[in-house]
DNA sequence: CGACACCTTGAAGAGGTTCAAGAAATGTGG
DNA sequence: CCACATTTCTTGAACCTCTTCAAGGTGTCG
């Protein structure tokens, strides 16, 4: 076997409620087990997939924190998302059979490696299973209609206040500080994702400083003012009605 | 039984290879028919559902042309997508059980209703089924990452260029004319897809008049040079390599 | 035919980008 | 462990694209 995977338990595993369906009898979490056949690792700056390569599985994340990212032929740049722990990764894969965009950890990382013809067969027997998967790719596709709005009506401010507050809201739903955060991602990537230029996210991390909302040292960020923060992603009220 | 709605089988449609899997056999085929239960005719204007009410069905487009968009509390507005016949509409409603944006017939229009607890319980049975699903569903989100690329990304005649020419491709697999298409739409809807103002959207149309790219006769739209189309949306090399 | 929605165009202005320089952090090799 | 190279981040100034505001034109439908 390779070294760098090993046999794991969805059963044991205290992410199992992100990434798994709810509510399994104890047959059907066994077989689910045998869904997840290994873990695998990824290096900081390693993709765990590249765009053009054979899909095969679909990967729930262990540890460690993955952007995703499209590059077109004339150089255009897009990073699609940003990925943490019990997050699945992969669902672009399916339509092609090919993967169509590449997924880069941005720190070391370990992810659960689940076939996606195990995850098909055992989703016919399984009816959690089955509904599960449905709602993870319809969650994605609503996902991208809040960063459609984002891209499509925000000014650089709304996008970044929008984007602190998604991330601490993710965080904070996995145990951690409502109020600070490490950026895992530089501030080109951030742009990327916000369509805004690196100069653009740093000026407006400044402005955020300035207004006493954030503490900005580095990628380190630590939240003073969250309703301020709201408020600038909410304020697009008409005068009145 | 609803006036408005009548029984048909989708082993006679001839839209058929576009909504469903092929390579069934007629057993299966005669499965399928049973889950397209009903048609239902929807008004220009009218909702085929909207924001917060109860998920239930899919929708096959028989005929017409539909938008889907969100609105925010605070008046935001973002148009997500264009549909036409052949295409599935719904799917944003699986993940809460209820839609999460309003779908808009841009003319009369007429839908397949699948009831989507049929549709899980058959693609238990059909496999070709359960992965036309999955395949559907992935193609969305396929879909809009080229959607965040062109909105994260694009200048705005490069992105009312693209916008033109996928309408034109899926316009043409539907046997319709590769050069000239009738817009459904309003300018302000097409700008809240493409993340401008409707004044934008309607200097870049005349931008493109001028440049002998296009004919514009308010919403009738011939295309005279496809490939300066084409080299907009490309033409973002780097300088040399 | 008149009302209404939709589209076009101009001029001024704002927001974000580009280009440039320097500072701070990070990684590397001796 | 320190010096140096590299990457990342910040900030300023000029510029450009798109937006805003405004007015008038065109098409459509009852």
């Amino acid at each position: 076997m390779n070294p760098h995977t090993i046999k794991v338990a969805c059963s044991n595993c205290n992410l199992r409620e992100l990434c798994m369906p709810m509510g399994l009898n104890s047959e059907e979490l066994k077989k689910i087990d045998e869904v997840v056949a290994i873990r695998r690792k990824i290096k900081r700056g390693a993709n765990l997939y590249s765009n053009g390569e054979k899909f095969t599985s679909l990967y729930a994340i262990r540890t460690g924190f993955f952007k995703t990212c499209i590059t077109t032929e004339d150089g255009r740049n897009q990073v699609t998302g940003f990925q943490m722990a019990g997050e699945i990764m992969g669902l672009d894969g399916i339509v092609q059979d090919h993967h169509s965009c590449d997924a880069v950890a941005l720190e070391d990382a370990e992810v659960c490696v689940m076939p996606f013809d195990h995850i098909e067969e055992l989703s016919r027997e399984v009816n959690a299973l089955q509904r599960h998967i449905h709602k993870i790719m319809s969650r994605e596709i609503v996902r991208e209609h809040g960063v459609m709005l984002l891209l499509g009506s925000m000014r650089a401010e709304e996008r970044l206040a929008a984007f602190l507050l998604n991330l601490v809201q993710r965080l904070h739903a996995r145990g951690f500080s409502q109020s600070e955060l490490l950026l895992r991602m530089t501030r080109e990537e951030i742009g990327s994702y916000l369509g805004l230029k690196l100069e653009t996210v740093s000026r407006t991390f400044s402005k955020f400083v300035e207004d006493g909302m954030v503490e900005v040292k580095q990628r380190h960020i630590r939240i003073l003012d969250i309703d301020a923060l709201k408020l600038i992603v909410n304020n697009n009220q008409p005068p009145c009605a």
